[in-house]
RNA sequence: GCGAAAGUGGCGGAAUUGGCAGACGCGCCAGACUUAGGAUCUGGUCCCGCAAGGGGUGGGGGUUCGAGUCCCCCCUUUCGCACCA
């Protein structure tokens, strides 16, 4: 007998699985379908254990419902575009396509070294112009209905990648591709869209998401940050101009000691020109704005402002306060000024107890308990005290009262705000999609005609890395005509972000060479939604919440006719090693490709789904991937031992055994239908439902143990060859989901000659799976005192009185009074004594 | 600081609804085969104890016949958010 030689295997069942076309799937509206997605790969060079993993878990799924008769989509592409290729077109001079093509080339070939059920035809590259010119016909549509648009506005600005960076991408101050750079901020000219627009939208349709993780659900919400209050108007005391704040607590208002400017609100510059020592003011409020900056990157900054020397009427306590700028006020929030409540807010608390403001309390628990304001801020709701005509409310109460009477006397009304921004887009790089826009002196912003698509990337560029953006330095791009006026006219030099790629790419695989229009519509009414969507975590919010906007705004221009794309999204753990994130630096990366040359890719599969729940993180382990190459070797010789004595048997599927005849079998078969059917039932309910892998594998090892235990039995002839070769084949067929090409050759072995992928799924037997005896365990007080052994069918009264005649459990009930005897059925008996 | 998740042998992890804690694998120990073993096979492996027995799921309390699982308090770790008024 040959030994398991994963090398020679694998190479045979990928040439054979290729020629028989067995992943590629065409829409058949007659066929149930499923629709299996996984978040593509950046060509970084080398598919990572990140991917593995991921793509192992896609792989399972796919495998298993194609068995189950399924029509499935499995597909798979490049997020071409982005900022390493671009990084090293810059060092190495070379322009960055061809890294990004010599990439994707080489990562192809690595995942179909690992066997992956792709349908290869309908890959997709995003930096193609068939694919990004629909990233600018999406922009197109956008900007006719308003939802792109262009303004001046505060960046968070990379110094290493040279380019601005979107909110979500900056992460404790820092870029999110470079921990160790904090972002600056500058003010740009940028393409937003308007994803503000959408933020009830992306909150209601949660609810359509119950098969997605409560805690990314969870942190959407916290992104977008929906919460209800009342704008307010206080009077600027002289001019008579009003100041509007955003407040959760109106309640609060007669506590109001200041009123806060945010150091870029625009009445801040007018109040310097009024002031009698305006250099001295600007002057403050520009320390206020640079710590109000550096707030911004740090933590915990310490609460500053400067009083403007103007006040400010309070509509409804009819009194006055100072004005203030003050550092923690966002400009961009709300109404970009605050009340300073100093009682009832922590924040304001902090601030007013810093400059000796006063903190006058108008909130009293409800239950009248005293509270200590000179410590800290209530900030509970409650009843309201010195607080006029409102005194004596609850502060639910005094919020509905205090904004309607806003609302009538005309001083302000009720709002929802959203925590959430405008994406901005643009992006002073080459390697990404031209926005099509041109700029023309006589007629202003003109969107590039539909016909012209795609503005394509010039390919003659330099790339110093320094200055603005390459695109700007090629004069055959930038000068243009202009399409209104044909007269001379420049091009939009920005390029979008690449998180527009991946919004709807899940769309194009559907049809992916169609050239008419981005998404095909008959294709996607058949395969969507997407049934699975795996991948990272890390892409809880940014990648999650743009490519559900972005379904939204193709539902409104009549592409789609659903909400939301993915019925199910599962979030699968990271891959450690030695407890940290695998990276260059720490020097602690496994590559894939050598372990597939080790061990084969069955194996860096299979213990890819052993080593871990699929929720959790996976921490490597050299010993640990060795052991899955032993299991498979125990696997391997032990169905070919078997193999040549069971070709020509006919396994007995259907048939009587099958079907419940459990009577005519021996222990020995019983004892192994047993396993193999419970396995059969614990893989097939997993998949269903809690996707822990790790515990399907163990089920096959314990088969494997189950199977190879009973091999003397086999060969005294108390196993007949039919029924031994069905628990072999289902083993087989069950391992196929996990390790595929070991499965179709011990299949082939076993005399078949159709690839696993291509059988029915087998059902599992109630029956064969039950277990006839079952052992007890029997507690007397709670302490486990002996295991009685049972047929399963035993009524409680007979199991009673089994447990209590049994010598151990008498022996702790002498001489005692049993009080009550508790049988769970399946589970233990329970005596309590006394 | 706020929010979420988690904490189980030497290690990765099982225990799906409150019911035998530690499945399965790694490691380790002993043995078999062997010129050899980083191959393979067999047996053992939570702790204390010769045993009977006792203890044990981060710590402390509680509910229950029974708690890894439920409740309260505390500790630790990871992730997310971090002046959002």
């Amino acid at each position: 007998m040959d030994n398991y030689n994963p090398q020679e295997i694998e190479a045979k069942w990928q040439k054979r699985w290729e020629e028989a076309k067995l992943f590629e799937s065409e829409s058949a509206p007659e066929r149930k379908k499923y629709y299996v997605l996984e978040m593509l790969p950046y060509p970084s060079g080398d598919i990572h254990m990140g991917h593995v993993r991921n793509y192992t878990l896609g792989d399972a799924l796919a495998r298993y419902k194609w068995m189950l008769g399924y029509n499935v989509l499995h597909p798979i592409g490049w997020d071409a575009f982005g900022l390493p290729a671009e990084n090293a077109a810059i060092k190495h001079q070379r322009h960055p396509s061809e890294f990004t093509f010599s990439f994707i080339d080489r990562m192809r070939g690595q995942l179909k070294r690992l066997g992956f059920s792709y349908d290869w035809r309908r890959e997709i590259a995003t930096c193609k112009p068939e694919y990004y010119r629909w990233n600018q016909w999406f922009f197109l549509r956008m900007y006719e209905r308003g939802l792109a648009y262009r303004k001046k506005s505060r960046v968070n600005w990379c110094p290493q990648c040279e380019t601005v960076l979107a909110n979500e991408q900056v992460v404790n101050g820092s870029c999110w591709r470079h921990e160790d750079t904090p972002v600056i901020e500058r003010e740009l000219e940028q393409w937003f869209l308007k994803i503000t627009a959408y933020a009830e939208r992306l909150l209601e349709d949660m609810k359509e998401l119950v098969r997605w993780p409560e805690r990314v659900l969870a942190m959407q919400q916290n992104w977008i940050g929906k919460s209800k209050g009342t704008f307010v108007d206080f009077t600027l005391e002289g001019s008579g101009e009003p100041i509007r704040v955003f407040t959760t607590r109106v309640d609060t208002i007669f506590g109001c000691s200041a009123l806060l400017l945010a150091p870029e609100h625009p009445l801040v510059e007018k109040l310097i020109t009024r002031s009698s020592s305006p250099a001295e003011l600007r002057a403050a409020v520009e320390r206020v704005k640079a710590s109000a900056v550096r707030a911004r990157v740090e933590v915990n900054l310490e609460k500053q402002g400067v009083f403007t020397g103007f006040n400010a009427l309070n509509p409804y306590s009819g009194k006055n306060v100072p004005v203030w700028v003050a550092n923690f006020v966002l400009v961009e929030y709300g109404a970009g000024a605050v009340m300073a409540v100093p009682a009832h807010d922590q924040r304001d608390f902090e601030f007013c107890s810093a400059y000796g403001l006063p903190i006058p309390q108008v909130i009293v628990p409800r239950n009248n308990e005293p509270v200590d304001i000179t410590q800290g801020a209530f900030v509970e709701y409650g009843r309201l005290v010195n607080s006029g005509a409102f005194s004596g409310l609850t502060s639910e109460e005094a919020i509905d009262r205090m904004t309607e009477e806003a609302e009538r006397k005309g001083f302000g009304q009720g709002t929802v705000q959203y925590r959430i921004r405008d994406w901005g887009i643009s992006r002073q790089r080459y390697w990404g999609t031209p926005i099509p826009i041109i700029y023309c002196e006589k007629c202003g912003v003109a969107p590039v005609p539909e016909s012209d698509l795609p503005v394509l990337l010039p390919t003659n560029v330099k790339f110093t890395g320094r200055g603005p953006s390459p695109l700007s330095e090629v004069a055959e791009f930038v000068n243009t005509r202009c399409p209104k006026c044909q007269g001379p006219a420049r091009r939009e030099t920005d390029t979008m972000d690449t998180f527009v790629d991946s919004s709807w790419y899940f769309y194009r695989y559907t049809d992916p060479k169609i050239a008419t229009v981005p998404v095909n519509r008959s294709e996607v009414q058949y395969w969507f939604p997407v049934d699975q969507y795996i991948g990272g975590i890390e892409h809880a919010i940014l990648h999650l919440i743009y490519m559900r906007f972005f379904t939204k705004v193709m539902q409104d221009i009549g592409l789609v006719d659903f909400p939301e794309p993915v019925v199910r999204l599962f979030p699968q753990g990271m891959v450690i090693k030695d407890g940290a994130k695998m990276s260059k630096s720490k020097g602690n990366v496994v590559d894939p490709t050598q372990m597939c040359a080790r061990y084969g890719a069955d194996t860096v599969r299979l213990y890819m789904l052993f080593a871990a729940p699929a929720e959790k993180d996976l921490d490597w382990s050299d010993a640990g991937i060795e052991g899955a190459s032993r299991f498979l070797n125990r696997v391997y010789r032990l169905v070919q031992r078997h193999a040549n004595r069971l070709r020509a048997v006919k396994s007995r599927a259907g048939d009587a055994i099958d079907s419940g005849g459990v009577s005519s079998l021996t222990s020995a078969e019983r004892r192994l239908l047993r396993k193999t059917h419970q396995t059969l039932r614990h893989i097939t309910e997993d998949i269903e439902g809690r996707w822990h892998f790790n515990t399907d594998v163990a089920m096959t090892m314990e088969l494997v143990n189950e199977l190879t235990d009973l091999e003397p039995a086999a060969e005294a002839g108390e196993i007949r060859p039919e029924v031994h070769k069905k628990s072999l084949e289902y083993l087989v067929l069950m391992l196929s989901l996990f390790t595929p090409h070991l499965a179709d050759e011990l299949w082939e072995a076993l005399g078949h000659s159709e690839p696993t992928l291509k059988v029915q799924w087998p059902q599992y037997n109630p029956e064969l799976a039950a277990e006839e005896e079952i052992e007890l365990p029997v507690q007397v007080n709670g302490k486990l005192r002996a295991r009685i052994k049972v047929a399963a069918g035993l009524n409680e009264e007979e199991i009673r009185h089994l447990a209590q005649r049994d010598e151990k459990v008498a022996a702790h009930l002498n001489g005692k009074q049993v009080v009550r005897v508790i049988v769970v059925p399946q589970k233990l008996v329970s005596i309590v004594v006394k």
